[in-house]
DNA sequence: ATAAATTAATACTTACAGGTATTATATTGT
DNA sequence: ACAATATAATACCTGTAAGTATTAATTTAT
């Protein structure tokens, strides 16, 4: 598991584009390169560019381009604009509440690897990919 | 996400018994500590008793005990026994093969927490919560 | 023996993520 | 103007994890 497939989809294309940011990519071509279900693909792009992430341009030439510049998009963002990274912070045993006084010894062997994934995805953006 | 449901359900069971092992817990007794749906914990148990984790018995005054040491089993032998720990090893952008020659830069961004997070689990036994 | 208390097996239902289909809307080359 | 080529909106379908229901089997106290 770890993150959703849509995660996943929505990364893959972000980071694709971001090898060429500037440039502008029809959904056809990303299908192309990708290898996601067409039409969810498309309906994909739709929601990341609501989200905010591209921008759309319809019609015979038209396609996806960045919004924004891609220092400015961390990965984080991204995985929250498709599943809850809420989900992702809360107790490993997934009580909403802790039900125990003080930390069980199991919140502590969990914290080192949940704080190392949190801070990697909330400091690391798509421009770092071009390092 | 991170892990599903049923790998939280599993652990907190576990986790739950291993703090007085020895003793023996009634699939009612453990309904009444832990929050999970009761029916769904029953069938849980009798699957973590398959798995070789506890013994059950039946009958008038039956429960489950652990099966093995809890020195012995590791959190990742729990988790894999209710998903695939498969899942959790491939490529984050979830390519099957790996699509480029050399590995992308996002390739190492995702493997150090990725590797704390293995890490951990297959390192980490029942035995250390009581530590 | 019988009844009570437990787990086991099996099948069914529900909720939701993932995927598909259809139709509408916008842009542009001719 | 019109046809071609894009994305947008909306609704529907599907597979799987999660949850529920029913009945069977086992043990033990009385
Ligand atoms: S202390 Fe244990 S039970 Fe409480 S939130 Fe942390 S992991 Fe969960
Ligand atoms: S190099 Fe990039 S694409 Fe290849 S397996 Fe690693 S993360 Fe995935």
């Amino acid at each position: 598991m770890f993150i959703s497939k849509t995660s996943e989809y929505a990364l893959r294309i972000l980071t694709y584009m971001a090898l060429n940011n500037e440039t502008q990519f029809s959904a056809q071509s990303l299908y192309e390169e990708l290898e996601i279900p067409k039409r969810y693909l498309m309906r994909l792009l739709t929601d990341l560019s609501k989200s905010g992430f591209i921008n759309a341009t319809r019609g015979r030439s038209g396609g996806y381009v960045f919004a924004r510049p891609i220092e400015t998009i961390y990965f984080s963002e991204i995985i929250n604009s498709v599943e809850d990274l809420q989900s992702f912070e809360g107790c490993v045993l997934g009580n909403s509440v802790c039900p125990v006084d003080k930390p069980c010894a199991l919140h502590h062997i969990w914290e080192k690897p949940k704080q190392a994934f949190l801070e990697t995805i909330k400091t690391t953006t798509l421009a770092d990919l071009l390092l």
